[in-house]
DNA sequence: TCAAATAATCTGTATATACAGATTTATTGT
DNA sequence: ACAATAAATCTGTATATACAGATTATTTGA
C-alpha cells in the first residue's frame, strides 16, 4: 500500500504480520504476540512494536483490545470500491461526447419521503433538479435529485448543462459520507421518454444519499441505461 | 470512525484537522503547521503531534513529506464499498429459508477465455461449478464459477449444496485482490430456465476475478434476479 | 466450593532524547 | 548575477520512562 524499503523494524514487523494474515497462518480472531513478545523476538523496544502495531490496526489488519491483546481483524472482509466519478468525465472517458439536457431545476417543498430522508418537516423547501445525461447525444443516465437549500445556496443559478451537482457539490462539501444502493428496473413510461428507451431496456438505479456532521446534504436517484449502466471496481480488505 | 472519547491530546488534534478538512477551510494541498507549531499551540509533545498527524496519515486525510512538511490529501475521491457477504447468509438475513441446487460439479478444460483470465494454457484443467441460490425455494442467483485446482484441490469432494464455494475460497485463501464488473441484462434462455424467470426480468450480473500474489484464484458470474438484484453499501473518502 | 480481593498482563497515552534523511532557504564566493 | 555551499527546517525512526485503564488470572478468605 505504502512502499516500505523493507528496512527499518516498523516495517520489518508490518510485513511479518501481513504475510502471516495473507498466508492464512493467522485467521481472523487469532491473537497475536504481545508488545513485550514481540519485543523479546525481534530486540526492538515496546514503543517501537506499540508503533508498527498501531499503525497496522488503523490500516485495518489487526483489532487491539486494551487489557486483552492483538487479534486479527475478524473476517471483513472483503468489500468491492467503486470510486464515484463525474458522470460527464466518465462519458468522455469512454470516447464519447457529453452533454446534458436540464429537465427540471426548481425549488420545490418537501414531501413526506425527502422530509424523512433530510430530517425535516414536510413542506420545507428544497432544490430539486431533473437531468438527462447523454453520451454522443444519446441519453445514458437520468438524474433526479434533492439539494439541500443550506449547502448550495447558488443552486438556482447554477448552469447545470455545463457543470455537473456532483462537481458543484463536491466542491463546496468535499468530505462526506453516505449510503448507496444498486438495483436493477424496468424504467416507466416517464424514464422510458427521458431516457429515450423502451421497457424491455434494462436499467441501473443508484439511490445515493450523503451528509455532512449529521446534516443531509443530498439525495440522487441515477437511472443508467446502455453504455453507462455498469460499474467496474476493484475488490480488497476494508 | 473509532470512537475518540474527545479527551486525549492525540484525539484533540485529530478532530481538529479533520474538522479543518471537512468545513473546506483547508482545501486539499493546503498544508499544514509543522509539528514544531502545533506542539507550541497545544503546548503538547513533538512526539505527540507527530503520532496524531501519522494516524491521520494512515488514515488517508494527510499527506507528509519528509523535509517538505505535511499537507491535506489531494482529491479525496469518493468510493462506494460494498462488503462481500455469503449468499446463503445474505439470504437467511433477509428471512429466508436457503437453499441451493447444484447443477455443474466438475473439472472442465479451459477455453479461450478462461485461459485469458486464469493465465494458462488452453486445455489446462480447471475446476467449474454451476449453482443456484434459493430463497424459500425460489432461484435468486445463478453462480458459474471456475476454480484454480491448486487452489482447492478438494473441490470434487465438496458438498456444496450444503456450504457455498465461496465460503470454502474464503477459508483457504482469506486475503486476497480482485476486480469487479457489475452490469445489468436480461436472462438467456438457459438463465431463464435455472432461475425460472421470463425474458422480461430485468437481472444484475456480477463478475467477480480474485487473487493472490499473481496467481488467479477463482473467477465467478453471479447473475441476481428479485429480492437479491440489489446491493448496499455506504460511502466515504478512499 | 464459591465469591471477593489481589496480582499479573496487556494496551493506551504522553513525554523526552537522539539521530537520520530530505527539502527548502539563506549565505557565501567568484 | 549566478552557482556552489552551508544552514535551517521538517518529517522519519528508534529508544526509554512513567503512569493510566481494562482485562484476565491467581490467590485469599469465609
Amino acid at each position: 500500500m505504502n512502499g516500505p524499503p523493507a528496512s527499518g523494524i516498523r516495517s520489518r514487523i508490518a510485513a511479518y504480520v501481513i504475510d502471516q494474515i495473507r498466508s492464512g497462518a493467522w485467521m481472523p480472531g487469532h491473537q497475536l504476540p504481545s508488545e513485550s513478545q514481540f519485543m523479546a523476538m525481534l530486540g526492538a523496544s515496546r514503543m517501537t512494536v506499540h508503533h508498527a502495531l498501531r499503525e497496522l490496526t488503523a490500516q485495518g489488519w489487526l483489532v487491539r483490545r486494551k487489557g486483552s491483546g492483538t487479534f486479527v481483524a475478524p473476517a471483513q472482509t472483503y468489500a468491492s470500491h467503486y470510486g464515484h466519478r463525474d458522470i460527464s468525465e466518465e462519458i468522455r472517458a469512454s470516447g464519447a461526447a457529453y452533454s446534458a439536457r436540464v429537465v427540471a431545476q426548481e425549488r420545490t417543498a418537501a414531501g413526506e419521503d425527502m422530509a424523512g430522508i433530510f430530517g425535516c418537516e414536510a413542506q420545507t423547501p428544497l432544490f430539486h433538479a431533473v437531468i438527462v445525461h447523454c453520451a454522443d447525444g444519446r441519453p445514458v443516465e437520468l438524474e433526479e435529485r434533492h439539494v439541500n437549500p443550506q449547502v448550495l445556496p447558488e443552486f438556482p443559478n447554477l448552469d447545470l448543462a455545463r457543470r455537473t451537482l456532483f462537481s458543484c457539490l463536491m466542491l463546496s462539501h468535499p468530505s462526506r459520507e453516505g449510503v448507496e444502493t444498486i438495483g436493477v428496473m424496468l424504467c416507466d413510461r416517464r424514464d422510458q421518454t427521458l431516457l429515450e428507451c423502451d421497457s424491455a431496456t434494462p436499467a441501473m438505479e443508484i439511490i445515493r444519499c450523503s451528509w455532512t456532521d449529521e446534516e443531509v446534504v443530498t439525495h440522487a436517484r441515477l437511472v443508467r441505461v446502455g453504455a453507462m449502466a455498469y460499474l467496474s471496481g476493484d475488490i480488497g480488505r476494508r
